[in-house]
DNA sequence: CTTACGGCCTGGGTGC
DNA sequence: TGCACCCAGGCCGTAA
């Protein structure tokens, strides 16, 4: 499941290999999770990709129009301009996204749902099994609208301004960190693997935690998230960057998918419960719940039958 | 107002 | 071999 590491590799990856590039033509598959297919075919050819920028979990592929291509060519990154005005294309890899180019000749991987055929004969092709990641064609206000939902990048923000982000909420720190709206790129993976290194609780409230544990878990975080990244991110199920390649910080996971393991620091086993309606990871010694804290169990979900044939 | 929670989308993996 | 079930992240509607 690509969070802000995996996704910061493949765009490194897009970078390196379609940087530059025009899209000749649009092949669509199943459209579901594209906002506005139609917009897709209509202003993707002829425009080149200017630059592939991350936001959070999404991708930001930067395109420059026809018209603008000589100006693009002979400007040698002074494309600052053109980026502001013209569209981009929008890709979230929900959790079995993948993107990446292939020879155009290349027979198609089951769950191939979108081709730009490139102007160098390649494909880049978007393969999601689940369709749970999304994808829109954006330019102007509307994608300065979409933008602007975001929290903070966890990389930029000073350590001030997280202490004061994460206190000014009564959610569980969890949750906090997961919100695309406080801050944007974090997942369960990330979260859980910070809030270890911090030894915070998960179900503690972002509002109760004091400012030297919020300042450690600013620092881990965002040393946690550097070294993923250094590692090409963490393949957990699928996970493949844009050169097809498994990331390698899932064997630096200290919390993360390892219930009833033992924890690295104290030797407690780990476990699991549902807090903010994720599975969440943690050392019961290490990281000690808040006075209210129950749940230490993901309930065996009640198992309603619910097939009603009307 | 903010936060909590359940349901929904989908299909690969698992366990019977 | 089949098949019911679980789970994942984001989003939305509803409740507190």
């Amino acid at each position: 499941m690509p969070e802000l590491p995996e996704v910061e590799t493949v765009a490194r990856g897009l970078r390196q290999s379609i940087l530059g590039r025009r899209i000749v033509s649009v092949t669509l598959g199943k459209t579901d999770f594209i906002d506005d297919p139609a917009a897709l075919e209509q202003h993707l050819p002829g425009q080149r990709i200017s630059a592939v920028e991350r936001y959070g979990k999404f991708m930001l592929l930067r395109l420059v129009p026809p018209q603008q291509t000589e100006s693009f060519q002979s400007s040698a990154g002074g494309a600052k301009n053109e980026n502001s005005v013209a569209g981009s294309l929008l890709v979230h890899l929900g959790m079995t996204g993948h993107i990446a180019p292939f020879p155009a000749a290349k027979p198609h991987e089951k769950h191939t749902h979108v081709c730009f055929l490139l102007d160098d004969g390649r494909e880049l092709r978007y393969i999601d099994a689940r369709r749970f990641g999304r994808m829109a064609y954006l330019e102007g206000p509307a994608l300065e609208e979409e933008l602007q939902e975001f929290g903070a990048d966890p990389l930029v923000v000073s350590p001030e301004e997280f202490v004061a982000l994460v206190q000014a909420h009564r959610a569980r720190i969890k949750a906090l960190l997961l919100d695309q709206g406080v801050l944007r790129g974090v997942g369960n993976i990330y979260a859980d693997e910070s809030l270890w290194r911090a030894k915070i609780h998960p179900a503690r409230l972002g509002a109760q935690l004091t400012t030297k544990q919020a300042r450690t878990l600013h620092r881990v975080l965002r040393d946690i998230l550097e070294k993923a990244i250094v590692l090409r991110g963490s393949s957990i199920s699928d996970f493949l960057d844009a050169e097809g390649e498994r990331g390698e910080y899932q064997r630096r996971h200290r919390a993360y998918g390892r219930e009833g393991k033992r924890c690295y620091r104290c030797g407690k086993l780990i476990r699991r419960a549902l807090v903010a309606g994720r599975s969440s990871y943690f050392c019961p010694r290490c990281q000690p719940p808040p006075k209210r804290f129950l749940g230490t169990l993901p309930l065996p979900s009640p198992k309603i039958n619910r097939r009603e044939t009307h």
